[in-house]
DNA sequence: CAGTCAATCTCGCTC
DNA sequence: GAGCGAGGTTGACTG
């Protein structure tokens, strides 16, 4: 089995066959065809006649991608199946999830290349700067980064309500609320916070909510304020260093 | 210019050709290869030597996808810019974006393929099933479908907590604030719900809210009530008629 | 499984 | 450009 096969203009033997073999080696599949697409599901869609890229992942992803924007036009998320017929001189892929119960259906009236990949990567994402290392650091290494005397009790504690990221007190022993952000603070970040204070004062009188970010916006800190919670500057940590490529164990397949 | 154009294990000299004319004529890059990447901006990540799908968009989108997920492992929005040199035997593209400063930064070692396609697409996704269209059915068409009486008043109204749905009058001209989900409603929606009304409660002591949506948890449901909000069920309208999709062989094991 | 929440969220819209 | 909220969000994690 080779580890990549690429066909330009296949008719339609060779590009069914394309895809079984990629299907059965799970490789990913890349089409760039001109399709229609319809989708039923959580929503419904239907996308006219036009030139795309489709990409078939071996966990079972699917993506139809325009020529613009980050995100698929369509797409399947990973554990659906593939399944795919030929209709005179139309191709039909089907990407079929069972629950919630979806079909993307992708008409292709022409295709331009389809080619299969067998990807060895054995790599994983190292990344930096998330809320989670927000979190440990001030946890466990720099709980006064909050204020002097600020004691961490709990980290993501579940309560009726939601899960508060990190439960403390303060140097008087009153209880204090902390919702972490990496970034900058919105509306959305006060309600939360205030959703946990409100549960825990009905047992707390003394109950302190502080919204821990690099920065946030004026109506939020205006609702902060109304609320009587707090705003403390943080910004997320980087533990990565990173000031190079480093080029070591560079390996050529 | 041609339409595509396709090259297998390109040395290093097709590679940059293809990739320049790619830019030049606003082509979708496909490169299958063996890359390390680096991302620094709102956070930070390394991913180790490894093959992926990277994907040039003439918006200046950037992908690259590992062999598994929906989303791809590094990425840019549009917008950004593409450059790239040789570096001995390695090629480095890099995407560079100003606001925020973010780079990300792919070095290849090994191309195994490299295509450019120039997509001719005039179609755009036709979408129906999601809140904005839940919204007008409830706002032009049906109002009493939330219950005898109700009186749509203003739809996306902001107020300076945030923006409402729907607000609107109970046929005792109570005033009612609407918060629509297309999904089951979480927590986050009652809260946001509540946000509303307690702004709008200082005007107006007869107030309600209700949550508007196909189904609720649990936990929400409880904190809902507490609050003395409503929740009234409804299911986002389908507008679009779409008997294309074929779902024979709708089958799962 | 359902629930909860973060995300380099992205995307569209409004001010 | 900032702010706000939806999304077919996805993805990870917990009970």
């Amino acid at each position: 089995m080779d580890k990549f096969k690429v066909i330009e203009t296949p008719n339609i033997e060779e590009t069914t066959e394309i895809l079984r073999n990629g299907l059965k080696n799970k490789a990913v599949l890349i089409i760039t065809a001109c399709c229609r697409v319809a989708y039923e599901g959580r929503a419904k869609s239907t996308l006219e006649s036009g030139d795309r890229v489709i990409i078939i992942k071996p966990d079972g992803s699917f993506l139809v991608h325009k020529g613009e924007k980050r995100n698929p036009v369509n797409w399947q998320p990973p554990g659906c199946k593939v399944r795919f017929r030929t209709e005179n001189e139309l191709l039909v892929i089907k990407s079929l999830r069972s629950k919630p119960k979806e079909i993307l259906e992708v008409e292709i009236s022409k295709t331009h290349v389809i080619m299969y990949f067998i990807l060895n990567d054995d790599n994983e994402l190292n990344l930096t700067g998330s809320e989670v290392e927000m979190s440990n650091y001030i946890f466990y290494e720099n709980p006064e980064i909050i204020e002097k005397g600020f004691q961490p009790i709990a980290q993501e504690k579940p309560i009726s309500n939601g899960i508060i990221d990190i439960l403390g007190e303060d140097k008087n022993g009153n209880l204090v609320v902390l919702e972490l952000k990496r970034g900058r603070a919105t509306l959305d970040a006060v309600s939360q916070l205030k959703r946990y204070t409100d549960n825990l004062s009905k047992e707390n009188k003394e109950l302190r909510g502080i919204l821990v970010a690099p920065s946030i916006t004026k109506s939020a800190f205006k609702l902060l304020e109304s609320y009587g919670l707090e705003f403390r500057e943080v910004h997320p940590p980087r533990k990565l260093k990173m000031d190079k490529i480093d080029d070591r164990n560079f390996s050529f397949n």
